[in-house]
DNA sequence: GGCCAATGTATCCAGTGGATACAATTTTTC
DNA sequence: GAAAAATTGTATCCACTGGATACATTGGCC
């Protein structure tokens, strides 16, 4: 007796992350509208606000989201090869292609503006970065990094293709350089060859 | 016989500029509004829209206006040093300088969304850069740089500084720690330690 | 001096975020 | 098992925004 859907919506904060999560990939998020995301879904435009009070509860929860998606996949990609370099390798193609394959939202993520909630978008950031560092002090537990300091390095690391990724997202840099850039950077930072 | 403000503004565009900067500066581009900046410079909402027919034209003046001041920045930090190291941190320096403490203009000058003005933003954006590549060709002419293309060398180093000031930009870097970072960036990228 | 284009004004519309009072439903409690 | 209470969604406001259009004022040009 589902049909004519019921008074309750059942998971409707699931419903609206969902939806929201494809319109900014779609859209973008300055085009995410808290009442169209409740139209589409079927209920009012003030239902959802049980959930998210306002619209940027909504983006600070898609972010959060975001990271853990981000740092699952930095994890796996992490998991699936051996070798520092490698996995260096890895991790970066990973880090690129989530951060492409999922623009608009990657730009919600690393957005200045949080609302009351930015210490769980912070948090999400950082576990989704914590294998990053844990590499790097693998890295220079096993010598094939500089003896520098492996958090700044990893930060460095970590910046350059937060860069590259800006780059290719803003039209700088065409995507068919993007492996030749990845190279590049690799190159600059594994220290050898 | 200036007072009692006449019909005509006299300069209405460049006012609507000046204020929507500084609405940008303090509280961020998504905060802007046409018709706020219209009244508190005294004119009508609708009167900006002869200058901008929407608020993505208005974004768009103000990203190629942000490209042109970073590119003179940049030049200026390259006219006022010599040799190659020093150019490149005089650089370096520069630019963070300038994303730092303008970061939400940085924020709209790289944001994806450009209007139907957007080949302007993209040429205001090569030009400020060209004086880098300017520099990084030199660079490889006086040998202090690898053999590679000095384009793609460019665009990494571009890329790092980038991605270096969006994280202190979000947070997950204390700014404190931003000078370290530069002197590892630096000694990664003068390929010389 | 008078015409005409440029520049602002005055008003309208649809859509949004936000707030609050109210109704339907589920859960708790006795 | 029924009444009370908490949850969840609805219905309706408000202020504000971006956008569009018709109208008024002004300044330059002939």
């Amino acid at each position: 007796m589902k049909v004519a859907r019921p008074y309750h919506h059942g998971n409707l904060r699931q419903a609206v992350l969902n939806e929201a999560t494809a319109v900014v990939r779609e859209r973008g998020a300055a085009e995410l509208s808290l009442r169209e995301v409740a139209t589409t879904i079927g209920v009012t435009h003030a239902a959802p606000r049980r959930y998210f009070p306002g619209r940027q509860d909504l983006l600070d929860a898609l972010a959060v989201e975001g990271f853990s998606r981000l740092g699952a996949r930095l994890q796996d990609a992490l998991d699936t090869s051996s070798g520092y370099r490698e996995q260096v390798r890895a991790v970066a193609t990973a880090y690129l292609d989530f951060m492409i394959s999922e623009a608009n939202l990657t730009e919600l993520m690393f957005a200045t503006k949080h609302g009351a909630d930015g210490d769980a978008v912070g948090e999400g950031a950082a576990a989704a970065f914590a294998p990053l560092l844990q590499m790097f002090r693998r890295g220079q537990a096993e010598g094939a990094l500089s003896n520098r300091d492996p958090e700044r390095t990893g930060l460095v690391f970590l910046a350059t293709l937060q860069g590259i990724a800006g780059l290719v997202h803003c039209g700088v840099v065409p995507p068919g350089q993007l492996d030749d850039l990845i190279d590049d950077a690799l190159a600059q930072f594994s220290g050898l060859s």
